[in-house]
DNA sequence: GCCACAGGCAAGTTCGAACTTGCATGCAAG
DNA sequence: CTTGCATGCAAGTTCGAACTTGCCTGTGGC
């Protein structure tokens, strides 16, 4: 049930979820619609929201992404815990003569 | 002519190419059949040697992945300095209140 | 109640990465 | 030079992710 390493590299392949990372990474708490005019306006990411909300739910599947919910509102933030942990394979093993 | 970032997530995107640079990074310095060996042997990587290969170009595009050539030998190595690159635009930005 | 807004679900299309197959190249040992 | 081994190139197939389209659910304001 715990997001596995490969989904986080899978989540990261995407240039539209890195860039929606990116975005998170500016501030949190961000809705669905909030993204998609950042995304289109700074980002050059022109999709549509259904898209947006696509890759959303792979980013929460990765546990990159934390949503929180609010009445008819949802709100995303960004969590790179499990980037650490993907990395850690070959970055941890640094040589130590 | 230099490797953009998103070729190294492209690069990790792959399994079978995750699994190459865990190889690689227990020993520098192998060969593509070393590589095919160890891969069928250690990581249920079962693919046939062009497969390997072509995974090791992109790797190598990626900068994740250096050679040398001596004879009818190439020696591949990795080089983990192209992931901080890719992985500091969210890992760097901490909060520091 | 009704309407507008925020978001979710599902089926269909498309396009490219991944993999295989077959042949070519280059080096080295005999 | 010939033979065998390590690697490279190129064309073809397949399968799934990415994206769209259309409709549905739920919430809040009037």
């Amino acid at each position: 049930m715990f997001p596995e390493v490969a989904d986080v590299f899978d989540a990261l392949a995407a240039p539209a979820r890195r860039a929606i990372l990116d975005v998170l990474s500016e501030r949190d708490e961000q809705t669905l619609f909030e993204l998609c005019g950042r995304l289109a306006a700074e980002h050059d990411v022109d999709l549509t929201r259904q898209a947006i909300s696509q890759h959303l739910g792979v980013l929460e599947d990765a546990g990159l992404v934390s949503t929180r919910r609010d009445g008819r509102y949802k709100f995303h933030s960004i969590d790179v815990t499990p980037l650490r942990g993907a990395m850690s394979r070959w970055l941890d093993e640094e040589k130590n003569p």
